[in-house]
RNA sequence: CGGGGCAUAGCGCAGCCCGGUUAGCGCGCCUGCUUUGGGAGCAGGAGGCCGCAGGUUCGAAUCCUGCUGCCCCGACCA
C-alpha cells in the first residue's frame, strides 16, 4: 500500500523518516538542511511548546523576543563560545538585490555589502547579554527571568528531520542572578522543568546528569542536562540547562550593586529545548505502524470512526460522545469522510499516532456500545456508551502511563554496568536480536578516570560518548574501564544522536 | 567536508547495460456503477521538458562531461 512503512527493525533510519513524511509531519524544503513542519508536526510542537511555556510562567519567568542577526564582533567577546560556535554560523553580508545587468534574474548588489557583518543567531546568549547591561544596574534588578521563543540556525554537515536541522524553533532561556548560589538553583530548578515534562508529557524517561568538559556549552562553566535511551539503542541529549558562571557578564562587562554597595559581575544561566523533541517523541516510541504518541502531547487525542460510513442514526451518538469528551478537556474527531472505508481510517489513525479509536457500527448502536482501539498496545474491546466519557478518559490516562512505563522498562533492559573495556566494546558493537540492524547498545554504566583524554580516546575505539555523570549515581570507587586509573563514580557512555 | 548510491506522473518503481515510433506499471487523483465491521471491485479518464546545463548522434530517459538535490556511511554537532 502506499503509506507503507519500513520495517523499524530492518532501516531505523528509514522507519524514522517514513513516520516523519507518512504521517505528514514534515516536509523537505528548497533549502537543504531545513525543513517544512507540517500542520500534524507542528500541532505536537505547540503542544510542547504551551506545556513548557506554562512551566516557565509558573516558575516566575516572562518571554520576550531578541533579534535574529547578531552583530559578528559580539560572537567573539567570549572566547569559548565563539569555538563552540564558529563552524556552524550563517553570515549576512549584504542588503541588496539588483537586476542582473545580464538578465540572468537578480544577483547580490555589491555596493549593498554591510559594514558589519551579521551573524543569523546559533544561539542569544550574546546579543541578549549585551542588552542585559542597560538593564541591570542594583541588585533589585535580578534575578531576570526571560525566555524566548525563537528560531536558530546552525550550519549542519549532516540533518535529520527534528533531530537536527539547520534551523530549528526552540526555547531558550538566559536568566541573570546576584549569587552563584541562585544561579546554580535556577540551573538546576529548569533542569528539573524539563526531566519532569519528558517523563509527564513526552512519556520519555530520561537521566538527569553533568556533562563532562568535553562536552560542555561552550561559554558554560557547568552544563546540566536530560539523556533519553532510543529504541534503537542511541542516546538522545533532549534538554540542556548551562550554568554560566560570570562567564557572559564579564565579555560583556554587567555589573550590579549588591547590598552592601559592592560592585559585582551578575551570575548567569542558559537553558533550552527544541523541536528535537518531536524527534525525540517519534523514536522513543512508534512502532511499525506509524507514529504513537502520549496523549498529553497527541493533537487529536480520540478518533471516532462511522462503520460503515457516516449515517445519522451514528452521527447524533457521535456528537453526543464528542461532546461528553470535550467536557473533559479532551480533543476529539469525527472522522466523516464517506469516501473512505474504515478499514483505511484506521490505518491513517494508527499511522498518525491517535491515541485512542472509536468505532461505532450499527450493531454497536443495538447493543449500547462502541468498539474502542488503543495505539499503545493495539488492543480492541468494547465498552458500554453509558459512560463512554469516563472510559476514555481514563484509558488515555492509561496509556500515557503504559508508555513512560514500556519507555522505563526497555532503558532498564538496554542499561549495563560494564567494568571490563573488553565487555564495553562487546555491547557497543554487538548487534541485538529483535533490534533495529544500527542497534547502539543502550546505556552503559562505566567507571572513567576523569580526563577528556581518556573520554575522546574510548569514543575513537567504540563511538560511544559520555552522556553525562548522573546526578542520582551513588560514589562507588572504581577503575577507569580503559586506563585503570582511579574513578570515583560511574559514568553514562552511549552512541548518541 | 570525504566515500558510496539514487534522481523517470502527487508517491513508489520499471525501462538505461545494447540509443530508434505515441515512455510504462502499482498506489493515489477525477467520473460512473457496485460495494462497505481492518488499507474495496469493475469500467472509463486526467496527469511527464525522464533533476538541471552542455556535448556526441540523423535521432538521447538511455552514451559522455559538468552542476544541483536527496539518501546511506564516516568526521562535526543539540
Amino acid at each position: 500500500m502506499a503509506k507503507e512503512i519500513t520495517n523499524r527493525a530492518e532501516n531505523y533510519s528509514q522507519w524514522y523518516q517514513d513516520i516523519v513524511k507518512k504521517a505528514d509531519l514534515a516536509d523537505n524544503s528548497a533549502v537543504r538542511g531545513c525543513m517544512v513542519i507540517k500542520p500534524n508536526g507542528y500541532a505536537i510542537w505547540e503542544n510542547m511548546r504551551d506545556q513548557l511555556d506554562r512551566m516557565f510562567k509558573e516558575t516566575g519567568h516572562v518571554n520576550a523576543y531578541f533579534p535574529l542577526f547578531i552583530p559578528k564582533s559580539f560572537l567573539s567577546k567570549e572566547a569559548k563560545h565563539v569555538e563552540g560556535f564558529a563552524k556552524e554560523c550563517a553570515v549576512v553580508t549584504h542588503h541588496r538585490l539588483m537586476n542582473d545587468p545580464n538578465g540572468e534574474g537578480v544577483i547580490v548588489d555589491p555596493e549593498s555589502k554591510l559594514q558589519e557583518e551579521l551573524i543569523v543567531r546559533p544561539t542569544s546568549e550574546t546579543i541578549i547579554w549585551d542588552a542585559y547591561r542597560g538593564w541591570i544596574q542594583s541588585y533589585r534588578d535580578l534575578p531576570l527571568l526571560i525566555n524566548q521563543w525563537a528560531n536558530v540556525v546552525r550550519w549542519e554537515m549532516r540533518v535529520r528531520m527534528f533531530l537536527r536541522t539547520a534551523e530549528f524553533l526552540w526555547q531558550e532561556g538566559h536568566t541573570a542572578h546576584a549569587t552563584r548560589q541562585e544561579a546554580m538553583e535556577e540551573t538546576l530548578r529548569i533542569l528539573d522543568i524539563y526531566a519532569k515534562f519528558a517523563e509527564e508529557y513526552m512519556a520519555v524517561p530520561v537521566i538527569k546528569g553533568i556533562k563532562t568538559e568535553n562536552e560542555r556549552f561552550a561559554g558554560a562553566d557547568e552544563t546540566f542536562c536530560i539523556e533519553a535511551l532510543m529504541q534503537d539503542g542511541k542516546a538522545l541529549q533532549a534538554g540542556t540547562s548551562h550554568f554560566l558562571g560570570q562567564n557572559f557578564a564579564k565579555a560583556f562587562d554587567v555589573k550590579f550593586v549588591n547590598d552592601k554597595n559592592e560592585e559585582e559581575f551578575v551570575w548567569a544561566t542558559s537553558w533550552g529545548v527544541s523541536t528535537r523533541l518531536v524527534g525525540g517523541l517519534i523514536m522513543a516510541h512508534s512502532d511499525d505502524s506509524g507514529l504513537v504518541l502520549p496523549p498529553k502531547l497527541a493533537p487529536v487525542q480520540v478518533a471516532i470512526v462511522p462503520i460503515p460510513k457516516p449515517s445519522p442514526e451514528i452521527g447524533e451518538v457521535a456528537e453526543k460522545i464528542m461532546k461528553a469528551l470535550r467536557d473533559k478537556g479532551i480533543s476529539v474527531k469525527y472522522d466523516k469522510d464517506d469516501q473512505k472505508r474504515p478499514g483505511f481510517k484506521f490505518a491513517e489513525h494508527e499511522l498518525r499516532g491517535v491515541p485512542v479509536r472509536l468505532g461505532i457500527g450499527m450493531r454497536d448502536l443495538e447493543k449500547g456500545q462502541v468498539e474502542v482501539a488503543r495505539r499503545d498496545t493495539k488492543e480492541k474491546t468494547f465498552t458500554p456508551l453509558v459512560g463512554v466519557a469516563d472510559y476514555v478518559a481514563n484509558l488515555l490516562d492509561d496509556i500515557q502511563q503504559n508508555l513512560f512505563n514500556r519507555a522505563k522498562k526497555f532503558r532498564e533492559e538496554n542499561t549495563t554496568v560494564v567494568d571490563s573495556f573488553d565487555d564495553f566494546k562487546a555491547i557497543v558493537e554487538t548487534p541485538k536480536e529483535g533490534m533495529p540492524e544500527s542497534w547502539g547498545g543502550g546505556f552503559l554504566s562505566a567507571h572513567w578516570d576523569g580526563t577528556t583524554e581518556t573520554e575522546l580516546r574510548i569514543k575513537e575505539l567504540t563511538k560511544a560518548t559520555i552522556r553525562c555523570i548522573p546526578l542520582d549515581g551513588d560514589e562507588e570507587p572504581g577503575q577507569c574501564i580503559l586506563t585503570g586509573k582511579p574513578s570515583k563514580r560511574r559514568v553514562l557512555f552511549a552512541k548518541a544522536y
